[in-house]
DNA sequence: AAAGATTTGTCCGTATGTATG
DNA sequence: ACATACATACGGACAAATCTT
């Protein structure tokens, strides 16, 4: 039988963050649980086909996220396998959704501005090219940890005062309710995947190179009028989206 | 003001990655869509920050996939800007969901066997640990171009003759159909993304290195049997997942 | 308690890839 | 195409800490 090396040379992605990501994702799927660590290094090198210095470079990457442990002659444990997962449903609501999964979520305002409607934002929101929107760029932290960087768009007519509620509120929920708008409901989710770029590596705190997952995401009231265009990152090697179907 | 490079050095994933990954959002986000041409390689050099020959391997490593050409004298052309969306529903069909966008799709079956079920097989299909399995893998394809690399798994008292079928019919839905089962519906789907393994840049054809969207799903029968789950691996440049709420 | 095996940590050198000018 | 600097990956040798017998 032939080995399976899983890991590719010369592809600008260095194989240490391959293996890195591989071994990311059996944490997180748990293959390690019975002893609670991951294989010695020798063996992960021969799994992989490379050269142990080269794993030590993935877990050395691994350990900086505080996801393992190495110790001199024990081995190398595992600190943390948790994954957010995040429900995407027609009633999505951040804090609703996770909060049975950590202790305290936070919302932060980064910035905001009154803009006029590009194409892509006006076609969202069912607006004129030019009709002024406020856009609001936010990031929620789990227990601390970021886990999500939005940028979201709304009517300024309709929802004039939403960065001061949502600096107060740290809720669009309640920065909607606030305004008159007690319910609203996910019309429609896109979902792509990247390399993360410097402005989120940094707002994200994500160990650099990583991944992100982007949700582009339309909200609407009970009447189909659409009220928010977001575009969510999440750092994909912390989080999983759910769908409820 | 201080400008954005939007690209970090030393993590393990190469400049010209990166930066290739970002020229590949801004074709299919259609920001070159006036010109058609991706903007001369110095203007993009002094955008991200780089060296113009960083920017040409970029560019050089999109050539390869097709998605631009390079003309001496006059510039790199868009030469495609298309990204396949997936519908994700309580319904979801591949041939269906893709119809409207591609002329022609076809799957095939890579490999099958025959297995026990191991603790996550069990827990997802609702079955006990070591029952019989069948497993397997298959690859879809829209207009010659690999999409999608699925490992399913479905129990093998209920459909013994999965492969046989799916090898003839080409389609799960038509599988399940030719061993009585008319109708099913998606009842969970996990998304996750991460570098692709060399087993799936050699499936999809990915140039090397790529990232992959990976769902992990179940479907069920109208009663709420599992009858199968699945994990399927998307070329994330090449599609959206688009969730129906 | 001692010896040996296992496992991580450190140091050397060399070849190739990446990025700049 | 050339030259330069640094990152990546490999290979080997040995030290240091821990576990097993």
């Amino acid at each position: 039988m032939v080995l399976k090396k899983n890991v590719e040379r010369q592809i600008g992605v260095a194989l240490w963050r391959q293996i890195a990501d591989r071994i990311r994702l059996s944490i997180s799927n748990g293959d390690y649980d019975q002893t609670g660590m991951v294989p010695p290094e020798i063996k992960l090198a021969g799994q992989f086909g490379v050269n142990r210095h080269t794993v030590r470079s993935a877990l050395a990457a691994l350990a900086e996220e505080g996801l393992v442990e190495a110790i001199q002659g024990r081995g190398t444990m595992v600190r943390r396998k948790e994954r957010l997962s995040f429900p995407i449903s027609r009633r999505t609501r951040l804090s609703q959704g996770l909060s049975n999964q950590v202790r305290d979520i936070r919302s932060r305002l980064l910035a905001h501005e009154e803009l006029p409607a590009t194409a892509e934002s006006a076609t969202a929101l069912g607006l004129n090219l030019g009709e002024k929107l406020i856009r609001m760029d936010t990031t929620s932290s789990a227990d601390g940890r970021p886990v999500s960087y939005s940028t979201s768009y709304f009517p300024a007519a309709r929802f004039p005062d939403m960065a001061r509620h949502f600096e107060e509120l740290g809720s669009i929920t309640k920065s909607f309710a606030a305004q008159g708008l007690a319910d609203y409901v996910r019309v429609s989710t896109e979902i792509v995947a990247r390399h993360a770029d410097a402005n989120e590596l940094a707002t994200l705190k994500l160990s650099a190179g990583a991944i992100v997952l982007e949700t582009i995401a339309v909200n609407a009231d009970p009447d189909g009028v659409p009220v928010q265009y977001s575009r969510s990152r999440f750092a994909a090697d912390r989080v999983t989206l759910k769908m409820e179907t």
